[in-house]
DNA sequence: ATGGTGGTTGACAACGTTGTCACAGCCCGC
DNA sequence: GCGGGCTGTGACAACGTTGTCAACCACCAT
């Protein structure tokens, strides 16, 4: 800048000025001013900019993994209100490791981001009552902040979502439902086991713990959960799976019975063979229209624009009370979810 | 620090060597300047150390889009070598338009990140040119840049990949193979029709345009250039698909096909039906083995990694000539690419 | 006692920007 | 001719950090 207020003859204070747009600079100094600046090839210092006005027009974004297309799809959505508003995005992926995620925070407070989305994977949140003491607003999305930490949330209704797959399975028939879920740490898990056990007990039947199998999603822990239920007395005839990772899983180990099985069955012209099971998968994804996965929908892109839009309003000032939003679901139906039970298990 | 510095009874630099690890401070110095420190609950401002120091320890990466599994997979990559190393990463979606991976990129630069990671979509990278007089480094991944720019780049072997789709489509007794891509504005969408047509060359098969479809990959115009190829004259028997996106739609297409028709037709117990075409689709993606599609597998987080790795070296120092990285695909055979031509066709 | 050495600490400027304030010139109305 | 408002411009400090250099102390060899 120096350089360019020099070029121009002018002062460094000049420059400033119509870098940024201020009114009160005359036209034709600003056009000598600007041809330095493109002579130059000038480009402003945020860095500068920052430190002197405090704001970097940044937000730090923690998720659990940019990979999983749950968490993509809030990743964009964030971005793309956030460039709206002149905002760049540092992303991070915590691996759903509660100190990782709290590095990744404390390194884009460092960077003095001005705003937080979190999709905290640890359960204490008080490393971030000195960043709040500094004024950064934050906002979790997906779960609740953890213990030590009172900020805005924008969750999914995860209780109401299970539960009406579970009446969904039901209403069709099935009596013996399985609930696949992940790791009982997550809080997303928990909710929706709420919701698995309401929708039992709402429709009078019993809650059997050995139709719950809930632990990390990867393919051989539920594989080995799977064949575990449908050989021990009284297997389920459906079930629902506990987010998009485990239906996934499920999906393989069905596929892979189907395949070992040698009667198959079709379901009306779709391509849905799954052992005969019934299978509400929790969280859309692609290619469940192909698959013909019936699923209870999340809006991963509205979770992540309202916890965008939250943000913004707590960052132009809004200090009003923490909220709590929770966002609908809906069922797709698609196939898999309305098969009968099979006559063999009834 | 100031606060830290009075409240520890020191000066402003015996702090700042406390935060920074720097050796010869005494340890009971030290010790009580941790405490202050902790009591304070200071954190340093690292847009001020930036400042002083020129280096954000901060990378941009631009992409095409989050949402897309192929980079969320790249971008995962980018975001863990980049942590490992003690970076941070700005990402940014230029959803293949130009002039926002020109702002996005720019807005990085203004930041002062230390270095780039690009997925043009652009063909004109001249706008780079005065960054990289201020000595930044970018490295560009998927796609090379295009005019007015020359840097590193890492790329998939994309002819050679859709030769071997191809070749292997051959090999199963095809001879009219339908090439469905991305627009042709699309460097990777040009290399592969290059393959395509490398391939039949080599097998001595005539190439004709009338199989080949390229375009956006929205469903509509996949879904209708099908429908049109199918009722051609002399219909392919088989088709490769350009990118993921692009399968995605092929699938819905021919699923809906074998919805109308009557006559599925089963592969060795895999769920494949697809209007009895062969398939086989450019870009590995969930689910591809449950649905039993043959594809020709990328590495996206190889391609992140390597350009990360490709990066980091440029920062550190590294000035040779720019470098083109190709990394292998490889096929993967799941049943769809397997399927003899029919015989109606033949 | 003198000078040198190593370990520890501090004063100060500088990084590039912007907010504050002041100044110069001009036009206006009295 | 003079005060007052308006427009355009500049000088200067400050943001929070770090690099440079100097100072100080204790200790040791001369």
């Amino acid at each position: 800048m120096n350089d360019v207020a020099a070029a121009a003859g002018v002062a460094l204070k000049t420059v400033s000025r119509v870098v940024n747009n201020e009114p009160g600079v005359n036209i034709v100094t600003a056009e000598r001013v600007q041809a330095a600046i493109d002579r130059l090839g000038y480009r402003r210092n945020d860095s500068a900019r920052t430190l002197r006005s405090g704001r970097t027009a940044s937000i730090g974004l923690v998720i659990e993994d940019v990979a999983d297309p749950f968490y993509s799809g809030l990743s964009r959505a964030v971005e793309d209100l956030a460039l709206r508003q002149g905002y760049l995005v540092f992303t991070g992926s915590s691996g759903e490791d509660p100190s990782r995620e709290r590095e990744l925070v404390l390194a884009f407070c460092a960077r003095r981001v001005d705003g937080l989305i979190i999709v905290p994977a640890g359960t204490d949140h008080g490393y971030l009552s000195p960043e709040f003491d500094a004024g950064i607003a934050a906002v979790f999305a997906d779960r609740p902040p953890g213990t030590g930490c009172d900020a805005d949330a924008v969750l999914c209704d995860n209780a109401g979502g299970a539960q009406s797959g579970v009446q969904h399975l039901i209403a069709h028939g099935h009596r013996r439902i399985a609930f696949f879920a992940d790791s009982p740490a997550i809080f997303t898990a928990i909710e929706r086991l709420y919701g698995y056990r309401r929708a039992l007990a709402a429709a009078g039947l019993p809650y059997d713990e050995g139709l719950v199998a809930m632990g990390p999603p990867d393919q051989a822990r539920v594989q080995a959960d799977l064949e575990r239920l449908l050989s021990a007395p009284g297997p389920p005839t459906a079930l629902l799976t506990g987010n998009g990772r485990t239906t996934v899983a499920i999906l393989r180990a069905l596929t892979a019975l189907t395949a070992l099985s040698s009667m198959p069955v079709r379901h009306g012209g779709r391509l849905t063979d799954l052992a005969g099971m019934a299978v509400v998968g929790f969280d859309d994804f692609e290619l469940a229209d192909v698959l013909g996965i019936t699923v209870v929908a999340q809006d991963p892109s509205g979770l992540g624009r309202t916890a965008a839009e939250l943000l913004f309003r707590r960052m132009s000032g809004d200090a009003g009370p923490p909220r709590r939003v929770e966002l609908p679901t809906r069922i797709i139906e698609r196939g898999s979810g309305e098969i009968p039970p099979r006559r063999s298990c009834d």
